[in-house]
DNA sequence: CTGTCAAATGAAAGCGCTTTCAAAATATCT
DNA sequence: AGATATTTTGAAAGCGCTTTCATTTGACAG
């Protein structure tokens, strides 16, 4: 790998001007322009990247932190951060946090420690205190699916109290009044939240919330699965099924169906997100819309204004989930 | 951010001891030790990897390159490689090569700028050739789902010929003459290898392979449906429908139902990879394994291995597809 | 107490680039 | 032509760390 400073002998210049002209940071007359590009040319020069980033402090690259790699829900939230991003040929640097306190902060330390030049992060177990103590790092910050009021300006988040009040309530507009709840993990700040909007919903509906009628589930769609079997052993009877999330609600009706209870038909279920294979489940999944890859480009703007001072617009950071009325739910049907 | 510098200040030792503390590269006597871990734990110190970088030219980190950041197969293939660096504290770059050939290139460039000790490449676009070359030079490679005899041993991927031959054979075996094809973009080629398996099979049964019978979709769920509504209109008929992954098996399959024409019962469907929801559709997906999650690991296993010298075993490089018999391919019942 | 050898340490160069500051080259004006 | 303003340039310091090599320290034998 030839260095910046093969080009300037090569070129017959100084290293300050080879790297003026890779920048654009200041003048530099045609003819010497011509001669270092033809000599980067020549020699196949590339410039490094860490040295660039060691030198100057900034890296053109953002930092994203999600619980898993794999899953709907992070892929199309990665990919509305990246391309977003590599229009203004900035990357992005990934890493997982596996929903836990370690390495979501091992994480983070690695993409500081990387000189990422902004942070996108979608936490579950980093406090807020953590989270607002890391805002006033030099390191700037954009927290997903999180409102912390201290940080607002750099949350992007959605209602999910509010989702899990809609799905649940459409449910019960549709004549259903034994409900169970499938959740998401306890630990999760948008698990419990989807299982207040829930609560909110079944007690406006002037049912009383009992607790054994949810499920917690790890969002996977296995657990959609075990949660049926579970509300089916302790004999909760019920006629509508509200989901964490599109996943386990898949993995719901595909059990229900084992047990002859038809999804739909005999049994309403909504799901939570929206995500792309929604549309092709058996019956099709009535669900709330989660614009995740929305939201992640949103993210990517705000870092792109904040950190690159790059005039984009259109930037909204709260978004609100609505109803994506399909065939899993249907009026209940009197016996 | 405190520096190495500070650290050895307030210990009172030599930049040169603090770093042997931090890599245990040499001996240091335990007083001295203790002096620099307590300045490090009173500062708050965090080594700056981009300099460790830049001066160790190691960067601890494996640059990966899928096509899309989004996507059940890609998912898999990132988790498997993540976990298992992450067990030896190696840290992921992901960057996305969109299909195309100057994201791809780009990608790689990126990735070997940013002082990646290795690549993992999943490429769609870039040639034998171009990663023949690549491997000879000074970052190491693994590449993933391609076969090429100059560096088969840098290769760890899957018989998709083999696959689509069974997936097709399979079809044929239960009764299916009219068999449709839905395959991924012909410029990829997993998606060609598929279509030649196809059409093994399809000739080993008697059958003259019919290019008409071929749909090219792009793998994802709606070029699914978008191949049907072509072959009913153009009153191609068919009992099979193969595919050239789940995605798209899904999106026929929902397509299948509008038009009336119940998957399995009416017309048998085979996906393609056997990603995590193939296992919860209705019918639940007959598919082909694809284990790219384990073929991830290996791949990890492979830079493991060669390039940080961990001792690690059970290295396999090629595996076979096998067939996942569930509910979507039933016997053809005579009309 | 001196001499020897191994262990521990520090000084300094270097990784590949950016950036400041002053000097050199060129242009502009009387 | 000379003086002045402007544009281009290069030398050199520095980013935060690793690593070599020489020096110092300490342990131990004589």
């Amino acid at each position: 790998m030839p260095t910046i400073y093969e080009v300037s002998e090569l070129a017959g210049v100084s290293l300050a001007t080879v790297s003026r002209v890779m920048n654009g940071s200041a003048k530099v007359s045609e003819k010497s322009k011509k001669k270092v590009r033809d000599a980067m040319e020549e020699l196949g020069y590339r410039p490094n990247s860490v040295a660039i980033s060691l030198a100057s402090k900034r890296s053109n690259c953002i930092g994203i932190l999600v619980a898993e790699l794999d899953g709907a829900f992070f892929g199309s939230m990665m990919t509305g951060i990246e391309k977003t991003l590599r229009q203004y040929q900035k990357h992005v640097v990934i890493t997982a946090g596996h929903s836990n306190d370690a390495d979501e902060r091992e994480g983070v330390e690695f993409l500081k420690s990387r000189n990422c030049d902004a942070l996108v992060i979608h936490a579950e177990q980093l406090s807020d205190e953590y989270l607002i103590e890391l805002s006033k790092g030099d390191t700037p910050i954009v927290v997903m699916n999180r409102q912390i009021d201290a940080i607002a300006e750099k949350c992007v988040s959605l209602d999910n109290v509010k989702g899990g009040y809609i799905a649940t309530r459409h449910v019960l507009e549709k004549g259903h009044r034994q409900l169970v709840n499938i959740a998401g993990p306890k630990f999760k700040n948008d698990a419990m939240e989807r299982i207040v909007g829930f609560q909110q919903a079944v007690n406006e509906a002037g049912i009383d919330f009992d607790e054994n009628r949810v499920f917690e589930g790890d969002y996977l769609q296995e657990s959609g699965a075990a949660a049926i079997d579970h509300f089916v052993m302790s004999g909760i009877e019920f006629t509508g099924v509200v989901c964490g999330n599109d996943q386990m609600a898949i993995g719901a009706m595909a059990r229900l169906r084992e047990y002859k209870r038809l999804p739909s038909k005999d049994v309403a279920v909504i799901g939570f997100d929206d995500v792309s294979f929604a549309a092709c489940t058996y019956p099709t999944l009535t669900t709330i819309n989660y614009p995740i890859k929305l939201m992640g480009q949103q993210a990517a703007k705000l870092v792109l204004k904040d950190v690159y001072k790059i005039g984009v617009k259109d930037i909204r950071q709260i978004y609100e989930p609505t109803l994506m009325e399909r065939n899993s739910v249907k009026r209940l049907r009197s016996k």
